[in-house]
RNA sequence: GGCCCCGUGGUGUAGUGGCCUAACACGCCUCCCUGUCAAGGAGGAGACCGGCAGUUCGAAUCUGCUCGGGGUCGCCA
C-alpha cells in the first residue's frame, strides 16, 4: 500500500499525537502562508490538514509550494496535536494536523473544470461530462455508499429469509409487449436479435418451476422510452420471486425487508408501521391516484350530489351526464387572489380540466354552521345557497380560512386533476414532513384496462398476474370488472415497485392472452417457453419488482435518480462522458451483417 | 412527437437594441505572508456571448432554423 492510514482515521490528539503515519490522497485545498503551507488532503474517509514547516523539512516544504488541486501525493509524517486556538470543530479530524516530513507527488491534475466542494453549483451537464470529478464529491460519496448499503442490506435480510440470488440472461429475447427493446445484433445468426431484458419476469417465473422456491436478483432493466427525472434506460431493481405464497407473504417480506432499510440507513426518519394497506378503489377515491403520497391531508370529496342540487348549470350538466363533481379543501387559501387562482386553473387545465370553482371560506367565520352567505365567496356562489355550500365543506373538510377546489367532469379526470392540485398545494404549504416515509401498500389492480387506440383490452400490470378466484368466471364476459392479486407499493408519492401473484396454470394463461388479443401464433412465438414450462409442474407463485434507484433517491430526499446512479444518461439517452451511442466502424456492420439506413432530410 | 425553460471567460451568474472595447463571484497565474482551514493582501491572464441564417444604420439582446441540457404530456407490459 502507498498509505498505512486514511485521512479519516486519526481523530483524537490523545490517542493519535505523536504516530508516525503515511497517507495519500487529493489535495483537496491548499492554503500558502509563505512559510507556512496547509494542505487538507482529501481520500474516501475524509479531510486531513498537513502541514508543510520549512524547519521540519526544508525539501518537502519546497515541494510543497508547487502543489495544486487535485494533485494525487503521499505524505509521510508524525500526528500533533495542533495548536491552542487552531482547532477546528468543522472537520472530524480537527483536533489534530499531520507535520510533514516527507512528500511524494504521485500524479499530477489539470486544473478541474470545476471545484470538487460542496457548495459551488455547476450544471448538471457539466458533471455528467466529469463523471469522476463529480463524484469525488463528499455528497457524491455518501449517496454512492447508501446505496451500496441499501442492496447489502437486501442481500443479508433475503439471504436470512432462505432466497437464492441467481444472476439471469442480459441477452434474450424480444417479446415486443409494453416499452420497446433494446436490440442486440448477432453475429452467428445473421438478420437475427437479441433484446435486453426489460425485466427477468419471465426467467424468474420459469426460476419457481424450476424449485428455487425463493429467488431474488438486483437486475438492470432496459426500455428503450423516453426518460424523466425517475426514469432511465437502464435502471435496476430488486427483484424477487416466491413460490408457494399468497399475496400477504410476499409484502410481508418486502415490508420487513424496507422497514429494516429505512431503520438502518436513516435511522432518525419516521417510518409509519405496518404500512398503510388500501385499496386501488379506495386510493382514487380518496387521493385521485394510484400513487398518493399520503401525509398532505387534502383528501378528495364527492360533491356531485350537493353541487346538483344548485342553480349552476355547469354542475347540473355533467351531474345528468353521469360525470364527477369533486373536490379538495386547501388549508388557510382563502385569501388566494386573482394571480394565484388563476395559476391553479392553468394547472387544473394542463391535465384535461374545462375549468376550475373555487370556494374561498372566509377566515372570520366562526364556524362552517354558522357562517353567512357573504363568508363564502366564489364564482358560482352566486348560484348556491348557503346550505349548498356548508354541505360542501363539510365534505371536504374545509374550515374557515380554507379555500376549496372543485372539478366537474369524467371521473378519471377529475380524479387525475385534483390529485395534481393537491401535489402542488402540498409543495407549496409545504405541507409534508420531509423526514416522515409514509410507505403504502395499494391492493386490488383491476386486471385489464381499456385501450381506446387499439380497441383492445390491454394488461393493466402485466399479462402474467393472477385474476382474482372469485372473478375468472368474468374473464371473458365482463374484463373490466376482473381485478387481480395485483400489488403496489408506494411511498410520498413514489411508485416503488409492483408484484402480484402469478399465474401459474397454462390453460388460465391461455385465457388471459385471449382476452387481450393474441392470436395462437403470437403466443406460441412470445411465450412457447413458458406455458411449455408450466406444463411441467408449475407451482403457486408471486413476487416483486422493486425500482432501487428510486427507492434510494426517495431516501436520500433527491429528486433526479441520476444523483444516485454513478454514470446516468441524459434525457436524450446519451453519455456525456463516453459520448455513448456512438456509430461504429464499417468492419463491425459488415460482420454483424447490417446496413445503416439514413433519413435524409 | 407536443408544450415549457435554459445555453455569455475554466465554473456559476449579470447584462434583454447603441452606455458592452461585455460586468461580478469563484477558480487560474505571479508576487507577499509561520496558524490558516470556502485563509488573507497586491497584481495579472482569460469569453465576441452554443451554431447557422436573417431583421436593423447598429444584435449577447429581436426573428427563423439548428445543436445541446433540463422539466413535463404522450410513451413507460
Amino acid at each position: 500500500m502507498h498509505k498505512d492510514t486514511d485521512c479519516g482515521q486519526p481523530r483524537r490528539a490523545d490517542a493519535d499525537a505523536g504516530k508516525e503515519i503515511t497517507v495519500a490522497g487529493w489535495v483537496h485545498r491548499r492554503r500558502d502562508h509563505g512559510n507556512l503551507i496547509f494542505i487538507d488532503l482529501r481520500d474516501r474517509t475524509g479531510l486531513l490538514q498537513v502541514v508543510f514547516n520549512p524547519e521540519v523539512s526544508s525539501d518537502a516544504h519546497h515541494l510543497a509550494e508547487s502543489l495544486r488541486s487535485e494533485w494525487v501525493v503521499k505524505v509521510t509524517g508524525k500526528v500533533a496535536r495542533r495548536i491552542q486556538g487552531a482547532e477546528n470543530p468543522n472537520l472530524a479530524t480537527g483536533e489534530i494536523e499531520l507535520v510533514a516530513s516527507e512528500l511524494t507527488v504521485l500524479n499530477q491534475s489539470l486544473t478541474p473544470p470545476f471545484e470538487v466542494d460542496e457548495h459551488i453549483n455547476v450544471s448538471e451537464d457539466m458533471r455528467l461530462q466529469y463523471r469522476y470529478i463529480d463524484l469525488r464529491r463528499q455528497k457524491m460519496q455518501d449517496l454512492l455508499k447508501m446505496r451500496h448499503n441499501v442492496t447489502r442490506i437486501m442481500w443479508d435480510e433475503l439471504t436470512d429469509k432462505g432466497f437464492t440470488q441467481v444472476e439471469t440472461p442480459i441477452l434474450i429475447k424480444s417479446t415486443p409487449e409494453g416499452a420497446r427493446d433494446y436490440v442486440v445484433p448477432s453475429r452467428v445468426h445473421p438478420g437475427e436479435f437479441y433484446a435486453l431484458p426489460q425485466s427477468p419476469q419471465q426467467l424468474k417465473q420459469i426460476l419457481m418451476v424450476s424449485g428455487i422456491e425463493r429467488y431474488f436478483q438486483i437486475a438492470r432493466c432496459f426500455r428503450d422510452e423516453d426518460l424523466r427525472a425517475d426514469r432511465q434506460p437502464e435502471h435496476t431493481q430488486l427483484d424477487l420471486e416466491m413460490s408457494f405464497v399468497h399475496q400477504k407473504d410476499v409484502t410481508d417480506v418486502v415490508e420487513h425487508l424496507y422497514a429494516r432499510i429505512m431503520r438502518e440507513v436513516r435511522p432518525e426518519v419516521k417510518v409509519p408501521a405496518p404500512f398503510t394497506r388500501l385499496s386501488y378503489e379506495e386510493a382514487m377515491t380518496r387521493f385521485g391516484t394510484d400513487k398518493p403520497d399520503m401525509r398532505l391531508g387534502m383528501e378528495l370529496a364527492t360533491l356531485t350530489e350537493a353541487a346538483a342540487r344548485s342553480e349552476a348549470r355547469v354542475f347540473q350538466s355533467i351531474a345528468a351526464d353521469g360525470g364527477s363533481i369533486r373536490g379538495i379543501a386547501v388549508p388557510g387559501c382563502a385569501g388566494y387572489g386573482r394571480r394565484q387562482t388563476d395559476e391553479l386553473i392553468d394547472i387544473a387545465k394542463r391535465h384535461g380540466a374545462q375549468g376550475l370553482v373555487f370556494i374561498a371560506i372566509d377566515e372570520s367565520a366562526e364556524s362552517i354552521e354558522t357562517m353567512t352567505e357573504e363568508q363564502a365567496r366564489g364564482p358560482l356562489n352566486k348560484f348556491m345557497s348557503v346550505d349548498i355550500i356548508r354541505d360542501i365543506a363539510r365534505q371536504t373538510g374545509a374550515k374557515p380560512g380554507d379555500l376549496i377546489l372543485m372539478v366537474a367532469g369524467a371521473e378519471k379526470m377529475v380524479n387525475r386533476v385534483l390529485s395534481e392540485l393537491r401535489l402542488e398545494m402540498g409543495r407549496r404549504l409545504e405541507i409534508a414532513d420531509p423526514n416522515e416515509f409514509s410507505f403504502a401498500w395499494v391492493t386490488d389492480f383491476p386486471l385489464f384496462e381499456w385501450d381506446g387506440d387499439s380497441k383492445h383490452w390491454t394488461p393493466a400490470h402485466h399479462v402474467f398476474s393472477a385474476p382474482k378466484t372469485e372473478h375468472i368466471d368474468i374473464l371473458e364476459s365482463d374484463p373490466g370488472a376482473v381485478h387481480a392479486d395485483l400489488f403496489d407499493l408506494v411511498c410520498n408519492g413514489w411508485e416503488l415497485g409492483s408484484g402480484s401473484i402469478r399465474i401459474h396454470n397454462p390453460e388460465l394463461q391461455r385465457r388471459i392472452f385471449g382476452v387481450i388479443g393474441y392470436t395462437e401464433e403470437q403466443v406460441a412465438d412470445r411465450f412457447g417457453h413458458l406455458l411449455r414450462a408450466f406444463q411441467y409442474g408449475a407451482p403457486p407463485h408471486g413476487g416483486m419488482g422493486l425500482g432501487l434507484d428510486r427507492l434510494v433517491a426517495l431516501i436520500a430526499g433527491e429528486s433526479s435518480i441520476r444523483e444516485v446512479i454513478a454514470f446516468p444518461k441524459t434525457q436524450s439517452a446519451s453519455d456525456p462522458m463516453f459520448e455513448a451511442p456512438s456509430k461504429i466502424s464499417d468492419e463491425q456492420l459488415a460482420e454483424l451483417h447490417i446496413a445503416v439506413i439514413t433519413d435524409d432530410e
